[in-house]
DNA sequence: AATGAATGAGGATTCATTCAT
DNA sequence: AATGAATGAATCCTCATTCAT
């Protein structure tokens, strides 16, 4: 691999990733053929193998482009904040345009959460680096809020996988079953669960003799 | 199906779903074999097709009991709970029972949840209807909440939802990295989150100009 | 693989085992399909992957096959001779042995003599080991004999090397030159020519002024 | 083809069949493929075909110029000879220098003999007459000196063979299992063999009865 | 209830060859 | 003279499923 590409064949590199790209996330991995892949654009079996050197490969590229492309708007995003904002807004902003970016493209929840669990473990490592990436980050950044007193005490790293697991979940979701809110509302809704719980603040109401309130 | 099954026959069955869901649990559906299941066995191939019409037919099954076993541990959890005990209480209680029964078969997580992503269509309808069970469970029970003022307002489905996430994802993720935390203090943790956020109750720190907490 | 057989798998396997070994030394290892195989028996695919594991497999069951029957059927013939045979007997009987058996099954030849050289190296041990053990029976009679001054000094496995090649390559030959003569007649020629070479033994010619003469 | 080549031409088309030769001798003819060639020269597919009509006529061009220079070298070797040397000092000199000239060339051997057993019925034509060209000379000389009386009677096309076959297979274990040998002691024990035999000449120690000797 | 045997479509991948540029 | 791109038949092999016994 690692070959020289012209215009063209850059082109039809990302015509391939892109229709794979939406067969996985339609059918899953396993499911989707090379030859379903090639015979889609209309193309010879051997395009495929002459861009990728298998379909792991492909699988692999598709992964590390979207992990790229998230990390470059939520970076973007982020930077357009006016300097004065604190870490509220940080935050906020950061869950906002994660859900944006997963409302802009739906196939790549559906690819990026297709974990090692399914996938088996030829698939782990590359995986659980993806992973990790944005799991360490958001790890960092509660440990530096606990020492500043804004976070509870509890292992970061338990709190960045309860952060992650809600705004995946939360992403994934919105595309079963459409519930008919924006991105932006459930975001917030994300941030204000995570902040505050769901109990609300201030003065509250008896518990009542029969409750069953969660 | 449906056979009249004599003792040895239950046995046989129970064999094969044991087997299959430890292989379905480490590398997925798609990379099991039905003739690595039998041959795990030592049995010929004639006896899985004796018990179930399908590879399919097995997972789907796989996934009732492993559904039916859940509900009837929190169930019999919870209904050994004092009378007397309010909502937080059976909640926690619930939470943690779920993450008990997940401790207690690792291989039970990793199964319940290659869900239709990657599965297929073919799959959907059944997982749909799984996942919808705990869902529209948890719903009720937060519509409850709400009207009696005990959780804030939002889409109760979604927040149905993000618990389900966050019980789900950090039962998944605990298999993957030993913190070494046990099942009820994750339980708990979880409890809090959801009920009072990561931000601490009470006074608080001003917000500091160069703040950056979440 | 090491599959409990039944009678009729038994027959299958041989069956594949000799229109593969026919087709192999027809046309070579690489020129010869699996599916060229299965369809000149008119079974399906997966009948061939169910007695060997691959192609590979199949052509090393072969070669031990066929090694063990060429040792077989060499130790028989020696075996009838009358316990007062001398070596030069003994020897003379071996090759005769030999070039019967490769004029019983013409195959054979063939098979036995792709070799490393064509093979590549995932060939190359279990060639080597096979041609080995020829060259290593053939090397310890030389040695006996030298010992008992019986045969000129040499090293043993160079002699036991050039008594292999004469055997297998006129073996081989004769197969696609068809000079008329009978396995006997080339096999007591080639003992002769070991053993006393091609000049006449006793008075010989004077040297010609203008001789070429080997 | 028999394109008109420019000076880099003609050596682009040197560069192809020296890195060809190298890949077959090592792997042989059919693992080999015309993408491994051009691709370990850093060059396009089209460059192979710009100089060769298909993957099998370089094979042949590659066997044509190998066995013409096998000949141009024992041609030159036996021209240098004096003019007063007898049949066995040419004999023994073109034997050494077969020896030397696959010495110096260690692919030339493991190419010369993939011969038609392993590459299939193209290349039988071509390879036969490869082959039969040195057998005929052989077989021609030997007919003279059984005309002479110094060979012993034997169909001289046999004795032929037998003389290919020890060389080439010498020449060709040689390459297999390094005995330390130099060249021109393998050649001259060839020499002895086909000449005198294995047997010593002279007086011999008489049959004893529990002999095993060759 | 169970076995070994068989099926054959389909999977990923390779490869000699061709072609537009 | 040479390139990268493309072709598509063919390769080895797998697998869910069926069947005779």
């Amino acid at each position: 691999m690692a070959r020289r590409l012209t215009q063209r064949g850059t082109e039809r590199r990302s015509q391939l990733m892109a229709y794979a790209a939406a067969r996985f996330a339609e059918q899953g991995y396993h499911p989707t053929s090379v030859s379903e892949i090639v015979a889609g654009l209309g193309v010879g079996k051997g395009v495929f193998y002459w861009y990728f050197d298998s379909k792991d490969a492909l699988f692999h590229a598709l992964m590390d482009d979207q992990e790229a492309a998230l990390r470059a708007h939520i970076d973007r995003t982020v930077g357009e904040l006016s300097s004065g904002a604190d870490g509220e807004a940080l935050f906020r902003t950061s869950v906002r345009a994660t859900f944006e970016f997963f409302e802009s493209d739906r196939d790549v929840v559906r690819l990026l959460f297709q974990d090692s669990l399914v996938l088996g473990d030829r698939f782990d490592r590359h995986l659980a680096g993806l992973y990790e990436g944005f799991i360490a980050d958001i790890e960092a950044t509660i440990q530096a809020a606990q020492a500043a007193g804004y976070v509870i005490e509890a292992p970061p790293r338990m709190v960045a996988f309860s952060v992650a697991a809600l705004v995946s979940q939360l992403a994934l979701r919105r595309l079963q079953t459409d519930d008919g809110l924006t991105a932006e509302v459930v975001a917030d809704f994300v941030v204000t669960l995570l902040l505050d719980g769901l109990r609300p603040r201030g003065g509250r109401p008896h518990r009542q003799p029969e409750g069953d309130q969660p």
